[in-house]
DNA sequence: CGCATGTGCAACTCTTGGGTTGCACATCTG
DNA sequence: CAGATGTGCAACCCAAGAGTTGCACATGCG
């Protein structure tokens, strides 16, 4: 049921195809505040069928952040916030990164404007 | 060229979205690696036509992370970190939020299975 | 001016992804 | 056992999005 990816960018990159859904985010809202749930269930609280539910749960799985254990004929699906934590590490680890080069762009940038002032 | 939006919810969003493309992904290194550049340098080192990339570079002004200001007959486009360290801030948020539920979760858990041992 | 270069707009194709329905199979319960 | 409840699988529909091509318009430069 958890298929394992390679690498922190195959995970940051499943994550942030997940997240890109609504629909998802709602259904991890959801799990969030219940702590487990079955398909079933989620799909009585939104506007979409359960197998809409079932696809969006594969994909969360896939990506991580989501784990589903089968309970005699139910599967019960709960939240699992560590691939969520890497990528916000991730996330903010570019954004520090974006500044510091734009930092650095600029201050040439300024440095060329004082040699040759126009 | 900057149109604003209304709440850090929309602004992740959009943010989200934007980067569960990867095309967008690199067009947003390629541009964090330069600090400036026009769509057509940037298609020269992108598998993709001009207009791709036009269209990737409107929707992450649109998402907030990317400005673009007309210099003459080309229009140069720059990283704006800003927003995607917004969306990092609320990924972490969202994530300890959900260690908080389930570390709640499992307590009770453990609280009724004391009680009623099976 | 005349040409090269860069952008903007529009129409079109094609694939992907979200969603649905229908039915078969498994599991609990009276 | 029989019915109820829950999952799993498959085929199908449809809209959105990524990408393309073609051409018109603007701006820099010899």
């Amino acid at each position: 049921m958890t298929d394992e990816r390679h690498g922190v960018a195959g995970e940051v990159d499943g994550v942030l195809g997940s997240l890109a859904d609504p629909t998802r985010r709602q259904l991890l809202d959801l799990l969030a505040a219940r702590g487990e749930a079955t398909a079933t269930t989620l799909a009585e609280r939104l506007p979409v069928s359960r197998q809409a539910v079932v696809k969006h749960l594969a994909v969360l799985d896939a990506a991580g952040l989501v784990d589903g254990r089968r309970v005699g004929r139910e599967v019960r699906y709960a939240v699992r916030p560590a691939a969520l934590d890497a990528t916000a590490r991730w996330m903010a680890a570019l954004a520090a990164d974006w500044d510091r080069r734009l930092a650095t762009i600029k201050r040439v940038a300024e440095a060329a404007e004082r040699d040759s002032p126009h």
